[in-house]
RNA sequence: GGGCUUGUAGCUCAGGUGGUUAGAGCGCUACACUGAUAAUGUAGAGGUCCCUGGUUCGAGUCCAGGCAGGCCCA
């Protein structure tokens, strides 16, 4: 038996497991990437993923991306090594920690210590690593799991450093700082995880105060005092922490939304004043009635407000504005340096008119927006000098105004001290700047407003958000790169590149790499106490040589790094090491640690310890050709890679990158293990097997999708697509062993001498083979899936095998028959290749079965071959649009017969097919064996325009029509509709037919209409499109006895399987015979009926006993049948 | 709240640069077929192409504004 053969249904499961066994045993995994030594490399990263949790399904799905096109590009011939890497540090290792010991950060160094807890955190965070492992084997993901890199190796670490030193050394690495939520009672920073605590969020009742900003005098803000009738102008700004007013140095404005000039008196000085606020918001502050009273009879102290809109003006017309600093000398405020540079109207997208005023109150120093707006803008914070004459925001970290803030100097801006809020006595500091602020006609309203404010979890007291010292890699410094090169890269969809990334770079902050944990890389900088010493350490062989100094300087003792057997760079033990400055004084260690992304984002340079090893390693392998992970990795891993490299290589990082989406349920939904709609990837395998598994979540949608897994569309494309497939195999194993066929390239019958159908299959192979490709190259595997998955379904099996298969199981091994089987082999063949990147056990199945018997040299595996280009010479565009004729001509008989009830057994004698052109007529001619085959009639003749009887009918052609005709061409369509068969016919001849519409005079051409054949009067017809078929039902006592004598056959063949006779076994049949139409057709057909079911004898008899029946029409049939063999 | 993204048949998805009658597979109904048979063929039912405006002779497609889901960021 030359090709193997299976019981249906095949164990899919069952493949994977197998050929996972296989490609072990023999290391075919790495003969991919060995047997191409030398051959051009294709780069691929591995994003590292956390083996601290199970893997889901979506790893799956993420993984299944990144291993088709690693597979293909082997199989284009490259070299495709894939080092495998684990992220290993980071906050979610530390949570579950925590939540497992049952402590808090606060616990740490207290009820445990700093070495214990991360010796803990580096046992959790390997925990499922052999989950991982697994999965990735049973899926087939090939990247190399014996050498991968992990993050918290102190190699690793060091090339952390080394670039961190780089950056420093470019000047690109600085200490500032960044709003972050602070709770002053507790003196401590807290995560966006302590903030997202239950409870922490509360409903509280603040001071709020509309503000009165006053507009200085000059050019740009003369369009303002042009309509204010020389009256002050004030810009309106609502805030719920007046506490912040004094630190304001900007307003933010939308540039988008409108803002009216109002012209009305202060309410509690009662001055006139002209104010600016979002137009829409007016009546919020203005009454019906004020707008009806008169400004000029406004008394102090009159109850309605009178007001005025006189002007309008959007946002965008306001940036530049200057305006008076709100709280100055006259509070006995510090003077502010960089004043020029404050007190501006710039523009911020996160401005509303949802409440407030439509403008909003910017205080750098406390709050992120803020921040990052001023930042944007360059707008300075406003710091005041300490004693020491070091810069800092006007409150201090236990919550109270410095000394400096005048008459507020040392008032806590919350109640912080514990003050009982229900005495007398008690103002808050929000309530004293409000009063201020009345005094001196810059307050348009205060009142109490309920909402929501963050506090500590632990303190129960409000939350600030306060500058707290962070270290800075200063990227918008190489922005404009960042966003040049980017360009350069190709996103797959581009949208995430263009947009999300893109408008990403182009908001660019600088990256915030501090982070006050534990497990994790420690920042390499040592500092004096007083900061004005530092060192940027970038390797171990350094940092020991700065030690030695520190010894020698008596700093430390002794050299750690000397005596330790292993090296480990992580807390507590760096921050043990005391360095010595060049002045002579101690340095300690920044205690931050740094963004785990940088981790990550150091993979290309730390995974090959460069650049202390491997610089040619490095360089070969920089940068990636690709690299997938999901989309909400965009601002993760692909920016952190991008940044690194433009920074420190000026270069991308990657040239194409897919960014994935998400796995939902079948219903949409995201899967979640709490509520139990996630599914189990080694279940889902285990069930369909991995190549059914990854052939869905590929073909189903786009990578970029969210794919909604739905397990039942597992089980269609098992079922419809692999199982047509291995039935396509089956079949021709089947035959072949019969045949003791062989495939040898050697000896396939050429090209030009096989069929018609074996040359259009082939056409449509090669046609496929280079459609395929293009998708794999442009990164859509998804549309290379669907075109190999009609290919098999569609042309192969329901095509090419069912018209083929006569040639397969009769006779001898003929040059026919011969070539009908190396066709197919060679069709299975290279399907087998060009699925292999999506399905690779499945692939290898087909692979080694079609293979085996082969003799000479040969891949190993399937994975190990080469995907020829496609051979174009054998495209046959015309044969391919002929055959699509056959098939089109071939349904719509089948349509006829079924309305007739004329089942495709009984012969007819001929359809008609209407032809307009010679060129029709031609490629029909040449298929009309197959469609005469396939639909079981004796001949296909032609009509055309001689024969008389063709009915024409046309359709406006409304492209064509409405690029010449514009707005006529509804009434030409019309007058097109209403042609004439003489009109039509004039067309047709001339080349022109002069109409006239509605007095107007055209000339229609052929190009306007569309010309078909509409019926054939006393005729069974159907039409699909342009193409019309008419079919001859007339039945003659010749067709109806070949009728009779297929359905005997028929009945023989299902008695013969009926009987467990195998597909070559000869037979004898005895039929009882007192029906003389049937013995009629028997005579007239014997020969016939006797081959078709390998009949050695075919007799009647009167008696046959024994026997069963065959019934069929109106026969009911006595029938003997017997073994022949031998 | 912002950015990006998705919305077409019961379900999953196609629908270059606008062209009038919007498709496929699955599922459903009916019939047929039965040496690939857990397959196949034919027919049928099933659509406010998310909504509202606009541009145009003509919009599923282009523009604007909404609505709903998703992701990321605040």
């Amino acid at each position: 038996m030359n090709y193997p053969e299976f019981k249906q249904p095949l164990n899919y499961a069952q493949v994977g497991t197998d050929i996972l066994a296989w490609w072990k045993q023999n290391g075919i995994f790495e003969k991919s990437v060995s047997s191409r030594e030398g051959q051009p490399t294709y780069v691929f990263y591995e994003g590292p993923p956390s083996a601290n949790g199970a893997p889901g399904i979506h790893h799956v799905m993420a993984r299944t991306v990144k291993d088709i096109f690693c597979r293909y590009h082997t199989m284009l011939g490259k070299q495709v090594p894939r080092k495998g890497g684990w992220d290993t540090h980071g906050l979610p290792i530390e949570l579950q920690v925590e939540k497992e010991l049952g402590i808090t950060k606060e616990d740490i160094g207290k009820k445990i210590s700093i070495e214990d807890y991360n010796q803990r955190c580096r046992e959790t965070v390997m925990r499922f690593k052999a989950q991982w492992d697994d999965l990735t084997e049973k899926m087939g993901y090939w990247v190399d799991l014996n050498d991968p890199y992990i993050t918290f190796e102190p190699e690793y670490i060091e090339s952390c450093w080394a670039l961190l030193k780089k950056l420093y050394d470019k000047g690109l690495l600085y200490k500032g700082y960044t709003i972050q939520p602070y709770s002053p009672a507790a003196g401590t920073g807290l995560s966006s995880h302590e903030l997202n605590q239950p409870g922490t969020y509360r409903d509280v009742k603040d001071t709020t105060i509309v503000a009165e900003f006053e507009v200085k005098r000059d050019e740009q803000s003369e369009k303002l005092f042009a309509l204010a009738d020389n009256l002050p102008v004030f810009i309106m700004a609502w805030t719920t922490t007046p506490w912040t007013l004094p630190a304001n140095t900007g307003l933010a404005v939308g540039k988008n939304i409108r803002y009216a000039v109002v012209r009305t008196f202060n309410p509690y000085t009662y001055e006139p004043q002209v104010v600016v606020l979002a137009k829409v918001l007016v009546n919020r502050y203005f009454t019906e009635k004020g707008a009806q009273a008169s400004l000029e009879d406004y008394k102090a102290g009159d109850k309605v407000l009178p007001w005025r809109q006189v002007g309008e003006f959007s946002g965008a017309e306001l940036v530049g504005i200057r305006y008076e600093r709100l709280f100055g000398h006259e509070a006995g405020f510090p003077v502010f340096e960089s004043e020029e540079k404050a007190f501006r109207v710039i523009p911020g997208d996160f401005v509303t008119t949802e409440d407030g005023t439509g403008i909003v109150h910017i205080s750098p120093t406390f709050g992120a927006d803020d921040f990052k707006v001023a930042q944007q803008n360059d707008v300075p914070a406003l710091l005041v000098a300490d004693d020491q004459g070091k810069l800092g925001p006007i409150v201090d970290r236990t919550g109270r105004y410095v000394q400096q803030m005048g008459e507020f100097g040392g008032r806590w801006v919350k109640n912080y001290d514990g003050h009982d809020e229900s005495a007398a006595d008690y103002r808050t500091l929000d309530v004293d700047i409000s009063v201020r602020l009345k005094e001196r006609g810059r307050a348009f309203k205060v009142e109490k407003y309920e909402h929501t404010y963050p506090h500590c979890w632990r303190t129960d007291k409000p939350v600030l958000y306060y500058p707290l010292d962070s270290w800075f890699i200063k990227t918008t410094a190489v922005k404009d790169r960042l966003i040049e090169l980017n360009k350069t890269i190709n996103w797959k969809p581009e949208s995430t590149g263009t947009g999300r990334f893109g408008n990403w770079l182009e908001n660019l902050v600088d990256w915030n790499l501090s982070r006050s944990r534990y497990w994790g890389t420690p920042l390499p900088i040592w500092r004096t106490q007083d900061g004005t010493e530092e060192i940027c350490i970038g390797s171990i062989a350094q940092l020991s040589a700065e030690i030695d100094k520190a010894v020698a300087a008596e700093v430390m003792t002794h050299n750690p790094l000397q005596d330790a057997e292993k090296i480990d760079l992580h807390r507590p033990y760096v921050d043990d090491i005391f360095l010595v400055s060049p002045s002579g004084l101690p340095m300690y260690r920044e205690t931050d640690l740094i963004d785990v992304w940088f981790d990550s984002g150091a993979m290309p340079y730390a995974q090959w310890h460069y650049p202390f090893e491997n610089q040619e390693k490095f360089q070969k392998n920089f940068p990636a050709d690709f690299i997938a992970e999901g989309v909400d990795q965009t601002r993760g891993w692909f920016f952190t890679l991008h940044a690194l490299a433009v920074m420190l290589e000026d270069s991308v990082a990657y040239k194409n990158v897919m960014a994935n989406g998400l796995v939902l349920d079948k219903n949409g939904n995201k899967m979640s293990k709490r509520l139990g709609n996630a599914v189990d990837p080694f279940a889902t395998i285990g069930q369909f097997g991995p190549d059914a598994t990854r052939w869905y979540m590929i073909v189903n949608a786009p990578p970029w999708d969210n794919l909604k897994f739905d397990p039942a569309g597992v089980t269609e494309v098992q079922r419809r697509f692999f199982g047509t497939l291995f039935n396509t195999y089956s079949f021709f194993s089947l035959y072949a062993n019969l045949d003791q066929y062989t495939y040898s390239p050697e000896q396939a019958v050429p090209v030009a001498e096989r069929t018609e159908l074996d040359r259009w299959v082939l056409s449509k192979l090669q046609s496929l083979v280079r459609e395929v490709g293009g998708h794999y190259d442009s990164y859509d595997p998804t549309k290379a899936a669907r075109a190999v998955q009609d290919f098999v379904t569609d042309q192969l099996s329901n095509w090419y095998v069912r018209l083929s298969r006569r040639r397969f199981w009769k006779g001898e091994l003929t040059a026919d028959k011969r070539a009908a089987f190396d066709t197919l082999y060679e069709c299975l063949y290279a399907v087998g290749q060009l699925m292999a990147p999506i399905a690779p056990f499945f692939a290898e199945w087909l692979y080694q079965n079609l293979t085996n018997s082969q003799v000479g040299e040969k891949p190993e595996s399937v994975h190990l071959t080469l995907l020829q280009a496609a051979q174009t010479e054998l495209i046959d565009t015309a044969l391919e649009e002929r055959m699509e004729l056959a098939q089109r001509i071939s349904s719509l008989t089948h349509s006829m017969r079924k309305k007739s009830v004329l089942k495709v057994r009984q012969p007819l004698q001929r359809i008609l097919v209407p032809v307009l052109n010679e060129t029709t007529r031609e490629q029909v001619g040449k298929v009309e064996d197959l469609i005469c085959a396939e639909v079981n009639v004796k001949h296909v003749e032609f009509l055309d325009d001689t024969s008389g009887v063709l009915v024409k009918s046309v359709k406006p052609n409304f492209k064509r029509l409405g690029q010449q005709y514009g707005p006529k061409l509804k009434v030409v369509g019309a007058r097109i509709q209403q042609m004439t068969a003489e009109e039509i016919s004039q067309l047709e001849k001339t080349g022109s037919l002069p109409v006239e519409i509605d007095g107007e005079a055209y000339t229609l051409t052929p190009e306007d209409v569309e010309i078909r054949t509409q019926d054939l009067p006393g005729w069974l017809v159907a039409t699909d499109g342009p193409l019309t078929v008419a079919l001859d039902v007339t039945l003659t006592d010749e067709l109806r006895q070949e009728g009779v004598a297929r359905e005997l056959v028929n009945r023989l063949q299902n008695l013969r399987k009926d009987s467990g006779l195998e597909v070559q076994d000869k037979i004898r049949v005895t039929l009882g015979a007192d029906q003389p139409e049937l013995k009629a057709a028997v005579q007239s057909f014997g020969d016939y009926i006797r081959t078709e079911v390998q009949a050695v004898a075919l007799d009647f008899a009167a008696d046959v006993n024994g026997g069963s029946v065959l019934e069929f029409d109106d026969y009911s049939v006595p029938v003997r049948l017997e073994l022949a063999n031998g």
